[in-house]
RNA sequence: GGGCGCGUAGUUCAGCGGUUAGAAUGUCCGCCUUACACGCGGAAGGUCCCUGGUUCGAAUCCAGGCGCGCCCACCA
């Protein structure tokens, strides 16, 4: 090569790629060709290649499980657009229920007021608000990662249109009788003040007490003394020869007088209990009869529904004793009444012992309150045909799982659901669409239609929801994969799968991934309230956004966890710059006048490093495919660094001809494409300096194999 | 109580029946060699969790155990 050429190159571009500098300006340039919205896309494309985002909550911050999600996701969807698919990524946002409210409710607290004080109208009204100013704040981050959704097409759970298909769904399912409204014990959140599902609930063990109380002539071991005001029976197991003879008859038993006030000292009571016998009763634990309080206890409930059992609810919205607590214990909180009963108890000599005890306490997944069960009137959706839905989906593998080891834990949830608890006591949300209620669904029931109602089902009328038309559901729907957390998998996947089985006889899509989740380098969940959380956006200001996709990328096996650590991103960073100087020392020793192609390699060129690429290229193509990210990106690491890099290009040094610029060229050309999917970003900047006459942006090029 | 995943160099992971077990990162020693010091060359570093079994041969298959993590469940 000259001399002045070289100089001419090592001035043009510099040594080491800066991220910073081209990001920005290269996401620009993709959002300006249009190319994310695939009625833009060049030549003649006939598949189509369709994927939905995993809505973030408006109320969500970017982490470490978006940023491996999405980068995935991203993967497959640039690389389908570069073998000339008709890609469509649809982007958007959940509206998040009881998160999203209690962010606003929060506000109102400081300002001193309360939802109730402002009125459903005007609290409605400043949940918009703050969503119009702050919910798109997480679309904002997800762009750092370099995504290439089609943000026309950005939809909210609540837009138009999306309400009249959660409308839709819902009087379809009424009009078929599987929505019903009854009394059951569910899960009711003391703070959040309405019901939440049973997959809300995190049962965290915690240390208690457990106390033997003694019923007549049984004791009974008990973690919550106080409920035994809501006792309406004892039951043992049927085949329990102890206690056999006492079955179907009414015990008189002595307990606490609860008329007499609590500055007054314990006295006893004469009451009347029956003994039932049922299969659910623990032999071994404590002393193998229990006591059966059906409206605090959701097992209690259904030996009660067994048994027919009286329900006596004692316990209020607000987790306070009520007035069938007696006036000696209402008004108080659960763990005052315990403390009060357990004292009462042993006053009259009926506390038998007092262990320490560990057992398991539900707590509120959005607020970490205890959940309290008790009865309540809501709505239901009836399971049993949308599980069998849901279950034939898989199992005529209408669609498929991904790792299919997951396939188990469906099936058995499906085959173990119980009705959907719809309805929560909220005001943000989707109305339930029956005159005079005032409740709103579950934000799941909304999320179950995302792949639908985001392409415009139900077809009601057009430009009813945003840009979202009739074309868009019949043009790009079903869908053909999505993917999240394995932690939505019951929550949201199920129910989208029957959602669309049901609506239109197909599975919304045709796999599902479910990728691994993202730990701390000592194997912990990352958690924003631990302090364990890692902030993507800092690693991308530090490392770049292809750094962190590449390295993210490189340990994404699909079976096992990833254990994060920042070396990982040193890694990507590298490599990143690896290439980048691989693209210049190219640059610098091609003649001035060479003639770049982009189509295929030279008819001339066999030798064996060439072939070996053609040979990755179709091994990476099919890495991609069957969700072998790892796989993928450390075999086009390991080519790039020590086949190109090492061996090609340091032979090539002291070699001039034709056939080696052409080398040069065809595996430069061949890698950049192989890695744009990874690293979106240097390999567009490297592609926007090679002087290949008519390219279009790397983002379009065609895809090697 | 059921089920699942994982235990391999300091660290994060590949390898999943066959020559001296690999990569990245980290460490140490040389090199600013005209693409790259985010680099190049070299080195050290491993009872492949334990115990049995199958096999000519096991990190790899089987059984049991130990440890870590996760999911489901009506432990009162």
């Amino acid at each position: 090569m000259s001399k002045e050429y070289a100089d001419k190159f090592a001035t043009d571009i510099p040594k080491t790629y800066t991220p910073r500098d081209a990001e920005d300006r290269i996401y620009s340039a993709w959002l300006n060709s249009g190319f994310f919205a695939p009625e833009n896309l060049p030549g003649e494309r006939k598949e189509k290649f369709v994927t939905c985002i995993a809505p973030p909550n408006i109320t969500g911050e970017l982490h470490m499980g978006h940023a491996l999600e999405l980068t995935l996701q991203d993967i497959i969807v640039r690389m389908k657009r570069m073998q000339g698919h008709r890609t469509l990524w649809l982007p958007g946002t959940d509206h998040a229920g009881i998160a999203a409210q209690n962010v606003v409710e929060k506000q109102l607290a400081k300002e001193g007021t309360n939802r109730h004080e402002l009125g459903r109208e005007k609290f409605l009204e400043r949940m918009w608000q703050w969503r119009d100013q702050y919910g798109g704040a997480i679309l904002e981050q997800l762009k750092k990662l370099g995504l290439s959704v089609d943000w026309t097409r950005t939809k909210f759970t609540m837009d138009p249109g999306y309400q009249e298909a959660v409308k839709t769904a819902f009087l379809h399912y009424y009009q078929k009788g599987w929505i019903y409204k009854g009394t059951r014990v569910i899960n009711w959140c003391i703070r959040c003040a309405t019901a939440v599902s049973d997959l809300e609930v995190n049962y965290v063990t915690e240390k208690g007490k457990l106390y033997f109380i003694k019923y007549g002539q049984f004791t009974i071991a008990t973690a919550r003394p106080e409920t035994k005001l809501g006792d309406t029976a004892l039951a043992v197991h049927p085949e329990d020869q102890r206690y056999k003879e006492y079955v179907g008859k009414e015990l008189e038993i002595e307990s606490v007088n609860n008329s007499v006030s609590a500055e007054q000292p314990a006295e006893p009571k004469k009451v009347k209990i029956l003994v039932v016998a049922d299969e659910t009763v623990d032999k071994e634990f404590g002393t193998g009869i229990i006591k059966v309080t059906p409206a605090h206890d959701l097992t209690d409930f259904e030996i009660s529904q067994r048994h027919n059992l009286a329900s006596i609810k004692i316990i209020d919205e607000r987790g306070r004793m009520n007035e069938n607590a007696g006036i000696r214990y209402q008004g108080m909180k659960t763990a005052e009444a315990r403390e009060q009963i357990i004292k009462d108890l042993e006053a009259i000599d009926l506390v038998e012992k007092i262990e320490e005890y560990e057992h398991n306490v539900g707590r509120c997944d959005r607020c970490n309150s205890v959940i309290e069960p008790l009865p309540s009137e809501q709505w239901f959706l009836k399971m049993r045909e949308l599980a069998k839905l849901a279950l034939e989906a898989v199992e005529s593998s209408r669609v498929k799982i991904h790792p299919p080891r997951w396939e188990g834990p469906y099936k058995h949830w499906l085959n173990n659901v119980r009705d959907w608890n719809i309805s929560r006591q909220l005001w943000w949300g989707h109305k339930i669409p029956i005159e005079g209620e005032n409740d709103v669904l579950d934000t799941w029931f909304s999320s179950a239609l995302w792949p639908l109602a985001t392409l415009g089902w139900p077809l009601l009328r057009q430009g009813s929801g945003g840009q979202a038309s009739k074309n868009d559901f019949e043009e790009y729907y079903p869908t053909d994969f999505i993917t999240s957390d394995r932690s939505i998998l019951f929550l949201w996947q199920v129910r989208m799968i029957f959602s669309g089985m049901e609506f239109t006889g197909q599975s919304p899509f045709k796999d599902v991934y479910v990728h691994a989740t993202v730990l701390t380098k000592d194997g912990k969940r990352m958690s924003k309230s631990l302090g364990t959380g890692v902030n993507p956006l800092e690693l991308i200001e530090k490392y770049g956004t292809d750094a962190l996709r590449f390295g993210l990328a490189s340990q994404a096996t699909g079976l096992q966890d990833l254990r994060f650590g920042e070396d990982l991103l040193v890694m990507g960073r590298k490599f990143a710059n690896k290439f980048w100087n691989i693209a210049r020392y190219v640059l610098i020793k091609l003649p001035e006048d060479y003639t770049w192609k982009i189509k295929k390699s030279p008819q001339d060129l066999q030798s064996e490093i060439v072939s070996k690429l053609d040979g990755l290229a179709v091994n990476i193509t099919k890495n991609i495919t069957q969700y072998e990210f790892a796989e993928a990106a450390n075999s086009l690491y390991k080519f790039v660094w020590h086949e190109f890099a090492d061996k090609y290009i340091e032979e090539s040094k002291d070699k001039n001809d034709q056939e080696t610029y052409d080398t040069l060229a065809y595996l430069t050309v061949t890698c950049l494409k192989l890695l744009h999917p990874f690293m979106p970003f240097v390999t567009e900047e490297i592609w926007s300096k090679i002087p290949i006459p008519g390219k279009n942006l790397l983002l379009v090029e065609n895809w090697p194999s």
